[in-house]
DNA sequence: CGAACCTCCTGCGGGC
DNA sequence: TGCCCGCAGGAGGTTC
């Protein structure tokens, strides 16, 4: 389900209600997600809950210095959203924390991709192994046209796969790598390592637009997504070619294209698109 | 190293 | 209506 964008959202609904907050009690009733869920959680009652931040798709809260942190990642279908604890579970709510201030943070994940562990205190979470070799951060200053040129010279694959490899930038998905091209106006096929620099400039900066718009507009909903406080997201409606196969683009009028690339589904506008 | 392919899991919508 | 198939917002793994 989740990109950067809905990643995003999740973390500053969550931030806003984390004051002094304190983890009451740890439910699992599920452990098997992508990794099986740290057993070291049910020992987390009583520990406060100091803040949370996103990096790449992964939100990471601090748990204080000796307590260490968790890391937690929504995989395809996963979602974080507050609860009353009196409220019922709903199938597939694997975790919950209830909080001190009287609601309950409840990780929900249908496919099960998704991540809950528990870091021991002591080491940077950054230098975890699903961390450490995460490329940058692409709203910040060290993601630019240098670096991605530099990703691209050695790469024959298409553009598309280049950008969603999290070793060259992080956060983008399959949604926003096919509004990032569309802004650029490169074929998602085109060869990486064809790309002028020009060109490649211009796609660092419809990923920056892309993400950033879909941020403030709180993500995307296209089935299910929902912010921490239960609120979808509206960045749906200014899609202009995900989803949109068959219909006219939105700039020119021409029938939006779909096909696979690297597995995935993948959209263009033929004529703005080259 | 990179490219192409597969895998995990559940739910949903389309076609028959 | 029911069943089967393909597809879905991620990412790690294998093989060549």
């Amino acid at each position: 389900m989740p990109e950067l964008p809905e990643v995003e959202t999740t973390c500053r609904g969550i931030a806003a209600h984390l004051a002094r907050a304190t983890i009451r009690e740890v439910i699992v009733r599920r452990h098997d997600l992508r990794q099986a869920v740290s057993p070291a959680l049910a020992a987390l009652t009583g520990v406060p809950l100091l803040a949370v931040r996103r990096r790449a798709k992964y939100l990471l809260f601090d748990l204080g210095p000796r307590h260490g942190h968790l890391l937690v990642h929504l995989g395809m279908s996963g979602s974080l959203r507050f609860a009353h604890p009196a409220d019922a579970f709903k199938t597939h709510d694997h975790i919950a924390l209830t909080l001190s201030n009287g609601q309950q943070l409840r990780f929900h994940d249908p496919r099960r991709f998704g991540l809950f562990l528990h870091l021991p205190p002591g080491a940077d979470p950054l230098d975890h192994p699903l961390l450490r070799r995460l490329g940058p951060e692409p709203l910040s200053e060290e993601f630019s046209a240098d670096t991605l040129r530099a990703a691209c010279r050695s790469r024959t694959a298409a553009i598309k796969l280049v950008i969603m490899d999290a070793k060259v930038v992080v956060g983008v998905g399959n949604i926003y790598a096919s509004e990032a091209l569309f802004r650029a106006g490169i074929r998602p096929a085109t060869s990486a390592r064809a790309l002028s620099a020009p060109r490649l400039a211009r796609l660092v900066a419809g990923i920056r637009a892309v993400l950033s718009e879909a941020i403030a507009a709180g993500g995307t909903t296209l089935r299910d997504f929902l912010h921490a406080d239960g609120e979808p997201g509206y960045f749906r409606q200014e899609l202009l070619v995900y989803g949109r196969a068959g219909q006219p683009c939105r700039k020119c009028g021409a029938v939006i294209r779909q096909a696979v690339l690297g597995q995935r589904s993948t959209f263009w506008c033929p004529r703005c698109q080259r």
